[in-house]
DNA sequence: TCTTATTGTTTGGTATTCAAGATGTATTAT
DNA sequence: ATAATACATCTTGAATACCAAACAATAAGA
């Protein structure tokens, strides 16, 4: 690797924590509630250990973590005739609208940060993250 | 902002923690011993105020982290004559060592994670990345 | 039926962080 | 010179996040 490229694409790592303090304070959630948060708005109804592997913790934190989504009325649990052991997790009316909001706050921070490109450089920037697929990070 | 994009762009600000759970498993260190390390090895002496705020912590965290530093034998703290309440942080031989190990696995890695882009796009993402100036956020 | 696997919860412990207060030292104003 | 103020660091108390291992209930297979 070319030392001049070395410092940004290092620091391409570090560092995304701030953005997450201030949904903290935006908002009624904790970090790991604003995560969990994240999938359940993407799934319909989705179980605890789906839940667990997506947010990438034990199912252990993630009990913990609907625990409290469901104290606060965000979410609550669904049990299911098929199998007994099973909790299906679902949003409830507040859960859904904090998480619309929540995304919204996403994407306009999202907006702002790349507001600083062009188009050209915003699709060029698109695509070799996906090429780059940071999910296996 | 196209809706195409967004996957990919909200990603970007996401579960970066992975990684780091890799440096954990691979060496001696937390965390938070870690980030406080990357900062170490880039300068030869630094207080306890720069360096909680090259972190983005109090200092009362950051007492705590060259605490566990130092009774790992990594760091050092140094008292200097001109102003008696600083401490001026210094890393040990093992220290070094450990920076060392740990600034490696880090090239290591952005390497095999770029190692899908060609010559062209690596210069492209990094010139993008430092327009977009991470550190803001 | 008996054993094994699976889903989820509980428990005990560590790590990370902050806010607020305490301590010791330096600087500034009177 | 003394008093007031500012500053660097440490300490304390509390909340959050997380894991590993043990546990309970249920399901599935031999």
């Amino acid at each position: 690797m070319r030392e001049e490229l070395t410092n940004e694409l290092l620091f391409f790592f570090n560092g995304f924590s701030s953005w997450e303090n201030s949904i903290v304070r935006a908002s009624d959630l904790t970090i790991s509630e604003a995560h969990a948060l994240e999938v359940l708005g993407e799934h319909e109804k989705i179980n605890m250990k789906s839940l667990a592997q997506k947010l990438g913790v034990t199912t252990g934190t993630t009990t913990v973590t609907v625990d409290r989504l469901e104290k606060k009325n965000f979410a609550k649990r669904e049990s299911i005739q098929e199998d007994r052991r099973v909790n299906l997790i679902v949003l409830t009316e507040k859960g859904k609208k904090a998480f619309e909001e929540h995304h919204n706050y996403h994407i306009q921070l999202t907006e702002q940060m790349v507001s600083v490109l062009s188009e050209d450089e915003i699709k060029q920037f698109n695509d070799t993250l996906k090429k780059i697929n940071m999910e296996t990070f």
